[in-house]
DNA sequence: AAAAATAGTGAACACTGTTAAGTTTCACAA
DNA sequence: TTGTGAAACTTAACAGTGTTCACTATTTTT
């Protein structure tokens, strides 16, 4: 059975040797360059090759969709620790905004494209979306524990997790898409988007803050 | 000069009737299926002619951006006549909501794809999203009147209309692009998609109230 | 009537995802 | 050692994309 396993390992390995070219042309050259001839040509097999270790391109793009959330759930790790469960929450958001700064196109790859949630729909069986449940449930969890702590008296839990999503969201989605450029030398002055978007961070926290 | 008047509305009619054709396109087969030669072939003209009234697809595009715009702002008309500047806040916020379930791809068009934003950015002097300002305006002038009534106290009137923009736009983002939709029957029980940023608003709005 | 400008087209280029059919490689049984 | 069958991989093609160039009619102007 040496022999079998062998193969079996060469072909796990020429699968991960393919989302890695994938995942080097999405990085260095974004989603558009990202062709399925691309990769073939970057590790040096014929694009149907491709196809007998992912079902289509979608499969691709889903898979680099999930390293997304991996390297996201690494970014996450160290706020675990944050007993205070207001400052986690701050810290949460502080984090998830970076990780939109440094990482646009994964971020728009997990969170504004729609291919990966279609993906999701067409191939997966009750179409859980794993890795957004596991970071709102984080979220929830912060929150739940923020109310233990006397904040966000007389709210839904849920509804206020999701209104700081979606307000943070927003903000990340408003900068990967370039509309938050568009729009900052036009009615702001020199104020950089990156600035703008701690200061409208603060006033969702000031409004967290003085629910206790 | 009757006659080159007549042709040049000529022409302005053909340019009209490819935008035409690229909107009911697009708004029934979405974005993907809207092709220089689907537009043509809908026209009944070959697909080189519309080189002749439009640069690029871009061009088409940022057209029809332009032209949800409008369909925007036809909507917001009702609310300037909104005396009471948090009432018209608030109105805004639900009007904006509305919008974007109701209009879905336009929603997209208007506020998510990069590509109307980079045909801005190539082919506009100073790059100026008038059309995004315009609306930012309209929003930013509303904190400023409530702020004259007591509302936002110490709090920037530009960096509370970025963090209500922000989180509206957040929600919005997520329902058009099916993350919310993905998430809600994992995280959350029967509650509908509407419901769930109709309350995540409600909480916005709490927060925006308490300030007063 | 000849020249010039205008409007529109056909064919092609360089791409895209994807599939059907064919070829090469190679472990294993006779 | 030779034949066999499966596995791995490729070639060629299909149907589609945006875009451009060279060409043809048509109409206006000289």
């Amino acid at each position: 059975m040496g022999i079998q396993e062998r193969k079996t390992r060469h072909k796990e390995d020429l699968r991960k040797r393919i989302l890695e070219a994938a995942k080097k042309l999405f990085l260095t050259a974004g989603y558009e360059a990202t062709s399925i001839r691309k990769i073939a040509k970057e590790i040096e097999f014929s694009p149907t090759t491709i196809y007998l270790y992912y079902k289509d391109k979608s499969d691709i793009i889903y898979a680099l969709h999930q390293e997304g959330f991996q390297l996201l759930r690494q970014n996450f790790q160290p706020l675990m620790q944050v007993e205070s469960p207001f400052e986690r929450l701050k810290a949460l958001g502080r984090c998830y905004i970076k990780f939109a700064f440094e990482h646009p196109d994964f971020y728009e790859l997990m969170f504004v494209m729609k291919d990966p949630m279609e993906h999701l729909e067409i191939n997966c069986v009750e179409a859980s979306w794993e890795d957004g449940e596991r970071v709102f449930d984080f979220l929830l969890k912060t929150v739940r524990d923020g109310q233990d702590q006397g904040y966000f008296k007389g709210l839904d839990a849920t509804h206020v997790a999701m209104e700081a999503w979606a307000s943070v969201h927003g903000m990340c989605a408003l900068y990967v898409s370039g509309h938050l450029r568009s729009m900052m030398h036009v009615v702001f002055g020199d104020e950089d988007q990156e600035r703008m978007i701690e200061n409208a961070f603060r006033v969702l926290v000031h409004y967290l803050e003085s629910t206790k």
